[in-house]
RNA sequence: GGGGCCGUAGGGUAGCUUGGCAUCCUACCACCCUGGGGCGGUGGCGACCCGAGUUCAAAUCUCGGCGGCCCCA
């Protein structure tokens, strides 16, 4: 690593090619090749979303990519806050296409059709699908890669409901798969709720959980949206109740993407490269064999060692003839491996191995009787204390100021009494060059810093990605 | 939305002002030697973003395109 983490951006921008997460030679901006390291820990981390969702009642499918012109503009504030950043296919081959098609940008408009045609009676609600595909957005900001791309990895679930009630459950059952995913990816965050101005185009209204970069700047890890029925109606999803009168469902959506891999990269890195939890690591242990003198024996125990380590954890033995230990460390620990399993002649001596900790580099001697409960014993206190470290950091940038000056200086989060109302809120972002991201879900009585007013409600400001 | 910088081997670079055989590091390949924190040695492969123009001659100058980075709003 040529930079230190301090130059975050550059270090980022290093860190993620040098782990081999991504190659960014592709040549279209914002689009970047997922290498097999990278990928595997996206993987990892859609397989956990695949586990987790279908436990709570969802299902997957997969909707095509383009979405006609027609069934795209049914919804108008929708259509107002996509418009200008999808992708059109307008011809096929070199004949202009009747019906222009969009690339989705999310599938609300590729799905709700559909939905009108699945949803009859109440029978079929509650309906509750999600899908993780490729989503395209014609980015005109700085693109950065995992944090701000142009085709998104999407995850994106959605549901329909009879009652605004069971929406509104849905919505509290959403935060609790998402608190689970954070706790999965060691991912300390806040949720909030978005200004109106800011909430997802179409939305009744939006949270967004919301994490801080070590640069300070602040990234929107996950939405939950509620839509009650400013989908349904416009696209005439309707169901028939028991009492034989008809009324349109209610919505919510869930929206995730590999912007958690940035976070994790940007939230748990260090001089030396990645950390990675070991619940979504690609390879949770690595072998070094110190081959010396007897090297077909170490290697032979190191196989040995691999064999039993399979069938619990992901392992990866190291066996690359023309590269010293020493090297192999480094390399792994740009690659962020958890922990690292060492074993040499003296190690076979004595019957034990070397096991050495990603995050604190701390090194122990286990006899090899012990060392697969003890791999699991220190896999398990890795993830936790990767979390309440990170959890920690977070809350140091989030603090409690009383001036617009305070506001500016500020790194990170500053948590102000805000009115609420429109007016203030733009002023405030104007004089602070910020943005309010959100109102979090805790009150607190003060005096709206714009414009004095007695309320309840506090702005969260900070400068996002 | 506005402004600036840049494009030379897989990666990082020198050369560009003043046009003339393209520099070094690293990676990679072969062989030898090694191995408990980035081993060493010898030999080798590999590049001027694309197009047009100026010129005896273009990495270098001019124009256009494509791509990337940074700053401000």
């Amino acid at each position: 690593m040529e930079f230190p983490k301090e130059n975050f951006s550059e270090w980022y921008n290093e860190v993620i090619e040098a782990a081999g997460l991504v190659d960014k030679r592709y040549p279209v901006k914002g689009m970047h090749v997922w290498l097999p390291y990278g990928w595997q820990l996206m993987r990892n981390i859609d397989e956990y979303f695949r586990k987790i969702f279908t436990e709570h009642k969802h299902q997957e499918v997969y909707f095509p990519l383009l979405i006609p012109e027609t069934e795209f503009k049914k919804e108008a504030e929708h259509i107002e806050g996509f418009e200008n950043e999808v992708y059109w296919v307008t011809h096929g081959g070199l004949e202009p296409l009747d019906v222009k098609l969009v690339v989705r940008p999310t599938s609300e408009t590729a799905m709700y059709p559909i939905f009108s045609l699945w949803i009859r009676s109440h029978a079929d609600l509650p309906l509750r699908i999600f899908q993780i595909v490729n989503v395209f957005r014609y980015e005109t900001k700085q693109t950065r890669t995992f944090i701000r791309v142009r085709e998104v990895h999407f995850f994106e679930s959605h549901t329909a409901h009879a009652t605004a009630e069971e929406s509104e459950e849905q919505i509290k059952d959403n935060i609790e798969i998402w608190k689970k995913v954070a706790d999965k990816l060691a991912l300390p965050y806040v949720l909030v709720r978005k200004t109106d101005w800011d909430k997802f185009p179409g939305a009744a209204y939006s949270i967004g959980a919301e994490t801080i970069m070590p640069s300070g700047r602040t990234l929107q890890i996950a939405t939950i949206h509620q839509y009650f029925q400013n989908f349904s109606k416009p696209y005439g999803i309707e169901y028939l109740k028991e009492d034989g009168t008809h009324d349109y469902v209610h919505q919510t959506t869930f929206g995730m993407s590999e912007r958690l891999v940035g976070a994790i990269v940007g939230i748990h890195g260090d001089d030396r490269g990645l950390i990675l939890p070991p619940d979504i690591a690609p390879i949770q242990v690595v072998i070094i064999p110190i081959v010396t003198k007897n090297k077909e024996g170490v290697l032979e125990e190191a196989r040995k060692i691999e064999n039993e380590l399979k069938e619990h954890y992901r392992v990866h033995l190291d066996d690359r003839d023309n590269y010293t230990p020493g090297y192999k460390f480094y390399d792994w620990e740009l690659k962020g491996v958890p922990l690292r399993l060492e074993i040499g002649p003296k190690d076979m001596e004595k019957g034990q191995v070397v096991l050495v900790r990603r995050d604190n580099f701390e090194k122990v001697f286990v006899s090899r009787k012990e060392y697969v409960n003890k791999i699991s014993e220190l896999l398990k206190d890795i993830q936790k204390s990767m979390l309440n470290k990170a959890k920690k950091e977070m809350d140091e940038k989030i603090k409690e100021v009383h001036s617009i000056e305070e506001i500016k200086e500020h790194n990170g989060i500053a948590a102000v009494p805000w009115c609420g109302s429109e007016e203030c809120g733009h002023k405030l972002e104007e004089l602070t060059e910020k943005k309010i991201i959100g109102i979090p879900f805790e009150k607190k009585k003060g005096k709206c810093i714009i414009c004095g007013k007695e309320t309840d409600k506090i702005a969260f400001v900070a400068k996002p990605y």
